[in-house]
DNA sequence: CGCGGTTTTGAGCTCAGTCAACGTACGTGG
DNA sequence: CCACGTACGTTGACTGAGCTCAAAACCGCG
């Protein structure tokens, strides 16, 4: 696992499907949910466990002195509290970036699907495993790269995992990539305007971005 | 959860117990590992899971350039490798800190036995849960604490986890210490001795250690 | 067109990294 | 038993990346 394949959701939307049986609308309730709206605040009692299947959200951590820290993004296709289960209230908090569909399924329901069907179980363990990969390289990348070269990861992440051409939006402002990536607002955008006259970026406004593709410095070109 | 109570592998080591019956010397082998030996190197088949019996293992992250990242440490009781079921190879190192002591059980018979109980698969789901805690509370830790405040919670942590009065060893070196919490080896020994002069630990020798148990400074002293 | 929020840019400072020297503990072999 | 070597730890001087505070620019929207 290199640190630019570093994940922010991919493989464990790929795992998710494994759950598709237990998150059907039959089973929990479609929310419509207002960017900026809390999915479920640090410290509430776990009632649901949510599927994204619209928006993108972010997984927060509030210290006591009001420090906030993003241990993580999620977009479509992606569940959030399998690793809450055994918890009586959740210890991060889950917060719509974007305007987001969600699919709330009772943790009761949840739990007793894991007993019952053995597809379901083994679709959660390898989203916890999934989740604890990412964790990993998020702690790799906090601990090695400079603060462009984490923007520049961050940013290759995201566009991996939308895969699509051109222009991406980004859905998060400045303030949340820092505390994402264990920088302040300011050092993102001077990061961002680096980048950008590096010429690995492109920008369209503040939003809008393109990845420009980078010969790999560390091919020979003798053998070419 | 604070971030003084932030874990290295007590609550794994509190729920590791549900998977007694599978880490029975009957289904594996008990290795004997000298301080510094690889227990499993990253890339190599994953082909045991292991639960340590005593001794102090550190798990690592090479990247491309060398550098080494510790992403957590486990004591005696903890399971290693419950993440890396699903994977051919591992993504991580597991390397001996002190001298270990250590069950290995296929990952086969392992994945077996999560199939078969109940107890083993809601075992094995709680110790996945616990280190996705572990790992966001290191990042969250990793994202905001000064130097001096690491090495104190670190060593705050390791102090409870082992819950006994008195000195404690420390089976790691500086440079571990330092890799684990994104700090340079000459920081941490900074730290160290910062720490010392505020008499918030007392130290013999380099590698004993005492927590000076400290009044809460947000604490009122105009209500006594 | 003006307003509020976000982003960008600038200036100064500080914490932690690097490089380098020195100290200390331990084990080996003469 | 002591001299030596090696590995680890500590301390110092210097440097620089990123933080803070502050101001300006930009954007969307009523």
């Amino acid at each position: 696992m290199t640190l630019s394949e570093q994940k922010l959701s991919k493989s464990a939307t790929d795992n998710a499907y494994l759950l598709t049986s237990v998150f059907s609308e039959l089973n929990g309730a479609v929310l419509n949910v207002p960017a900026g709206k809390v999915l479920a605040a640090q410290g509430e009692d776990v009632r649901s466990v949510f599927r994204i299947d619209r928006g993108f959200v972010r997984i927060c951590v509030y210290t006591e002195d009001g420090a906030r820290r993003i241990v993580g993004f999620s977009g479509a296709g992606s569940i959030i509290g399998l690793d809450q289960l055994n918890h009586p209230s959740w210890n991060v908090a889950v917060e719509a970036v974007s305007h987001c569909v969600v699919v709330a399924v009772p943790k009761a329901f949840v739990n007793r699907q894991i007993e019952a069907d053995c597809r379901v179980r083994d679709g959660a363990m390898r989203c916890l495993q999934d989740e604890i990969e990412q964790r990993e390289a998020h702690l790799v990348m906090m601990g090695i790269l400079p603060s462009s070269e984490r923007v520049h990861a961050f940013l290759s992440t995201f566009a991996k995992l939308r895969a699509r051409e051109g222009f991406l939006v980004l859905p998060m402002c400045r303030r949340d990539i820092g505390d994402y990536l264990g920088l302040s607002m300011e050092t993102v955008s001077r990061s961002f305007t680096a980048l950008r006259e590096m010429g690995r970026i492109e920008l369209k406004g503040a939003e809008r971005f393109r990845i420009v593709e980078e010969q790999d410095a560390s091919v020979d070109h003798r053998a070419a």
